[in-house]
DNA sequence: CTCTTGATCTTCT
DNA sequence: GAAGATCAAGAGC
């Protein structure tokens, strides 16, 4: 058999502590989707025990263009209109799923973008959903980490703190930078990109 | 490495 | 009818 065809992930560089916080409580997301997005780095978020270290986000907020809120609700984006804590779930492209937190307060309808993790939490898993062995790839993009939890229109709607979803804090102060954001072609100046520096685990380099 | 294209659902014009 | 908070595969360099 030809082993050199299958890449080698042993030694994948793991930047930041893999250790569970303390779990986030719904309080956590009342406040600025500016403090927010950025405090997510290094927060875990599992899916039914899947899942892994949030190394990169983006801020939306329902006066940026960019934001789907921009425009007032439709049935698509009401629940960013709803309470902070909260996930918002659509549809991409007609066939990916993305994955965003509710923030600030009801009526806000701000949301924090979940754009890549770096996997730590059902790695056999993820590989087998994604039928892809590179742990690198597994969740570098929001549409590959919805496949790679299995996140999909269920999970519209649903609170952050409770079964089947988990957010844990991080354990440490990581080193946070902050870009432009990834994919829009409206208000692309403002730098609501925030990442994990240096990981090997983004969507695209800073 | 970069560039192009197809996949196909929701919203907007 | 067109665009969009995307991804993977293929062509070319």
């Amino acid at each position: 058999m030809d082993q050199s065809r299958i890449p080698s992930n042993r030694n994948v560089p793991g930047p930041v502590s893999q250790n569970l916080g303390r779990p986030l409580k719904r309080a956590f997301f009342a406040r600025s989707v500016h403090e927010v997005a950025p405090d997510l780095i290094g927060a875990t978020l599992l899916v039914n025990g899947v899942g892994g270290v949030i190394v990169e986000v983006e801020a939306y907020h329902h006066t940026d263009p960019a934001a789907h809120s921009f425009r007032g609700p439709t049935p698509r984006n009401k629940v960013m209109f709803g309470p902070p804590g909260f996930s918002y779930v659509y549809r991409s492209y007609g066939i990916h799923w993305c994955v965003n937190f509710v923030c600030e307060e009801e009526g806000s309808a701000s949301a924090v973008l979940i754009r890549a993790l770096q996997p730590t939490h059902g790695i056999p898993a993820m590989r087998r959903r994604r039928r892809l062995h590179d742990v690198r790839s597994l969740c570098s993009g929001p549409g590959k980490l919805t496949e790679a939890l299995r996140i999909s229109d269920e999970h519209n709607g649903l609170p952050l703190d409770a079964s089947p979803l988990a957010l844990h804090a991080r354990t440490g102060k990581p080193d946070v930078v902050a870009g432009l954001r990834i994919g829009i072609t409206r208000a692309i100046e403002l730098p609501w990109r925030y990442g994990l520096k240096g990981s090997k685990f983004l969507s695209k380099r800073f």
